[in-house]
DNA sequence: CAGGATCCTATCGGATACTG
DNA sequence: CAGTATCCGATAGGATCCTG
């Protein structure tokens, strides 16, 4: 990594954490080793395609560690690497916001889209 | 939000925060108030028409409160809503996971750009 | 100044079929 | 079983011009 170009910590990290999978494929791989078609039963709406490819991205990130295990059939078996397991409870506090946040929310007072315009000072 | 499709705390939150901007305009506006065009300046490489996109729906979550000025030329103002003082150290986390994370590893042993995968096509 | 409208490209993500 | 290859639609993001 240490692109060069960047060099923001967060412009980085959010390469690797956007998107609709990268986090949730994390979340699932906390509890320990799981097998690809595991992942699959995991979260059932993932396209085989994006799954294999999202997978080697957080491998190259160095947050998930793949194991081939020759044979047949094939075995390959995904675990969460030290960094990755360090990751595990940000993004727990994050998703934790979340709901904190959410729950906060009162649907009924704030219309939301209203404008506070013209204030004026 | 309560989005009843997917009601996983983890894909809502990833929703509004994935991408390029999101993390990094909350980030930049930790500091207080900023208008619009503190925040182009901020972020030299961003587009108008995405600023003012990745600004309203962080609004829409939330996290950022937007204030209009009348009168001329046109003022608007942006702030961290309480719920998005509250991520900041959240981001944060993550940030500074990273750059352990990345300082961690071993630049000499990997040769970073080679591909392991490389290794003819 | 802030932002809408339009047009365009690149990347994300999915469906399906094929292979070791 | 796990993965690759193709093809495709949807969305993220950008360039440019116009307006209150």
């Amino acid at each position: 990594m240490k692109s060069l170009v960047s060099r923001c910590p967060i412009e980085e990290v959010m390469q690797v954490l956007s998107g609709r999978w990268p986090t949730l494929l994390i979340y699932y791989l906390k509890d320990g080793t799981k097998r690809f078609s595991d992942l699959r039963r995991d979260n059932p709406t993932v396209s085989h395609r994006i799954l294999t490819h999202e997978l080697r991205k957080l491998e190259k990130a160095g947050i998930v560690q793949r194991t081939v295990f020759d044979g047949y059939p094939l075995r390959v078996e995904y675990d969460l690497t030290a960094a990755g397991t360090a990751l595990v409870p940000l993004i727990d506090a994050i998703a934790g916001w979340w709901d904190a946040h959410d729950a906060a929310r009162d649907p009924a007072a704030e219309p939301s889209a209203a404008e506070r315009a013209a204030a004026v000072p």
